[in-house]
DNA sequence: ATGCAGTTGTGCACGTGTTCACAAAGCGGG
DNA sequence: CCCGCTTTGTGAACACGTGCACAACTGCAT
């Protein structure tokens, strides 16, 4: 298959969105539905119409007016863009309660993200097998990343161990981070992390829920996911 | 103490700082540090000094030129701001492997989050004790809200599920929701919502990552945080 | 008192993201 | 073949978020 020319960069707003459509799409597809509108995609993921359309223009013109979209071209392409083409297998660094659910997540590998291995420093938590991988110990983590060519880590310790854990990961080679842990992660240039704070959700509810008191419903923004990865 | 005039609207980007500021305040101040400039703060936030003292400029004018900000009023100012100062008990509709890890994560309780309870649909798995809380049929999910004057739900089900659950945590009073089900929830106006999706993240990681190879590093955004709670 | 070094608070310009509105284009019926 | 209906793709206006640059102000030393 021929490499295409490097499409024009596609705004972070737009990158953030296109896996809910293609999830979205991907169901439309397992009922039959083979075709879909700006509008009746934009309902589904619950955004406006204009900015599916501005979005899908980012990978081509591949509607047809008067008509839609064709699911699973679009499927297709989304798959494309992402880099969705192939498996990303993934490395669990931390076996505590957060690493044991994310290992046993079915919902990783069904989705191209296969979890390769997953480790921790605590001799004691080494050899149990969760979700059918065996919890192996840190100082195997370079042989993991570099003989499953994983590219992607996940950090699912507690906060004091997270930064030791990026360096790990980095300097076994893995060039993302999703980073589970309450801290601001320092990596190298060139390193992309993004972060899943559950505290920092629940102080963001709270704040909306705290002005509901007194100032009546209101409406507080919407559901958007626009989240920078670092370099 | 008296409440206050309700102070300007702070900007969504802005709210989804403060808490990671605020986690660094209480970090320095348990460290013995009374006063932090916008450089510092900034430097341990990961973000530009400019930003933090708009952001900060958002709660008033708190700081002193020439010296910086007093880290224990800082503190307190945004705890007050986020709505912190008093606990926000919280109910999980769940108890899956996402619903268990959640429910025996410390950093929860310890946030001023503590699970107020955590229900599930399937009878088989009610009556089991997870960190310290006892699983309870969903049937209970009313009682336990309004005994426990809960406001926040959190969905950690399946997916299939997901938008049940929503439906029951809204009809039993809860008015703010943290969504883990990869489903784009439906809810009336006034109820806030946000996402954690795991597989958009390692999607949108995929992208970048997917990028690098033929295009060499680069420098692709910043670590933000910025994602609506919707109406 | 005065000056100086340091830091805040903010006006302004810029960039990014969102939404509207409409021309361009496909489709089907008569 | 043409007409009217539908839906895309996008230019342009607007809203929002970011970062620079600097005046205003504080505290300290002299």
């Amino acid at each position: 298959m021929p490499v295409e020319r490097v499409r024009r960069r596609i705004p972070e707003a737009t990158v953030a969105r296109l896996p809910v459509y293609l999830r979205i799409l991907v169901e439309q597809a397992g009922e039959e539905v083979e075709c879909i509108s700006s509008e009746g995609l934009a309902e589904l993921a619950g955004v406006n119409a204009a900015k599916v359309r501005k979005d899908l223009s980012y990978l081509g013109s591949y509607g047809t007016r008067g008509v839609g979209y064709e699911v699973a071209f679009l499927v297709y392409q989304i798959r494309r863009e992402l880099g969705l083409t192939h498996d990303w297998p993934v490395v669990i660094v931390g076996a505590g309660n957060l690493g044991q659910a994310l290992a046993g997540y079915n919902g990783f590998g069904e989705r191209g993200f296969p979890v390769a291995g997953i480790v921790d420093i605590e001799p004691g938590k080494v050899g149990s097998v969760i979700g059918g991988v065996r919890v192996r110990h840190i100082d195997d983590l370079q042989q993991i990343v570099q003989s499953r060519r994983v590219s992607i880590g996940v950090v699912a310790t507690p906060p004091s161990a997270a930064q030791d854990a990026a360096d790990r990961l980095v300097r076994a080679g893995v060039t993302s981070i999703l980073n589970f842990a309450p801290v601001v992660l320092a990596v190298p240039r060139g390193i992309s992390v993004r972060k899943v704070d559950l505290a920092v959700e629940l102080q963001i509810l709270s704040y909306y829920e705290q002005r509901r008191v007194g100032v009546g419903l209101q409406a507080v923004g919407s559901n958007d996911s626009t989240r920078g990865a670092s370099a």
